[in-house]
DNA sequence: CTGAATCCCCCACGATACTG
DNA sequence: CAGTATCGTGGGGGATTCAG
């Protein structure tokens, strides 16, 4: 069971809502994982795919989804070397919750947009 | 429609997501958000179930979610003054992402274990 | 190719005090 | 009761360099 790494959360009914939070939202945690489901990927390929996340990020990223067991990490040894990262049984638990997040951001952002037809709703300049 | 606040978002398919989380995970919206389903609240209220919480931060993040449109801030001018916050139909099309997190929450963390029987759950420490 | 280590800036957030 | 204003700080995270 993973462990909440920041600030000590009250225990009114609603922090497992918070919980969650703090583990998959660690900063790109959401794409990486979501990304994960579709594939098992390496390290580079996942950087193609993130180019706003700093080498360093997804790293550090990596290491906690896997430290909470959500991923899997396979080390190839050989030169050069390649890695391959997977989702474990653990880590598809937090696909119906992964799913409502992306579900909810292409009704609701422009994010979404992009499957869509209408243009007009284009209005948000978070393209560039 | 909210806006994005922190980072470019890279636009590849996950990025959804990751808008979502941005929208929701700002620091205890979660927690709010999972209160406010159940009924309209005052300021104090919210105050008092969310002891870890400073006055700052409980109003900053009110008024995002405000900005955002997921809440309503309703002012009665009185003394002393009293102010009540609710949901709007837009902030509870977020209650299926809301619930998946409670969800996983209940089933994977020990913050969900206050409902469940088994003591031997509790190897984590995070209640004090 | 994958990753660790170092430097450093910035701002999110807490603490505290004041107000209508 | 429900906020604002101000100040200080910790560490999140970017840029860069080194390594197997």
């Amino acid at each position: 069971m993973p462990r909440i790494r920041h600030k000590s959360l009250d225990c009114s009914p609603g922090c497992a809502v918070e919980a969650t939070l703090e583990l998959i939202d660690g900063k790109w945690k959401g794409v990486i994982l979501y990304h994960l489901f579709h594939s098992t990927m390496r390290f580079n390929a996942l950087r193609k795919i993130l180019p706003n996340v700093t080498q360093r990020m997804l790293t550090m990223q990596l290491r906690e989804l896997e430290e909470d067991g959500f991923i899997h990490r396979e080390i190839y040894p050989q030169i050069p070397p390649k890695v391959e990262y997977s989702l474990t049984d653990f880590g598809r638990t937090l696909e119906p919750v992964v799913m409502a997040l992306k579900r909810w951001g292409d009704e609701h952002t422009t994010f979404g947009a992009e499957k869509k037809k209408s243009p007009a709703l284009e209005t948000q300049g978070q393209h560039g």
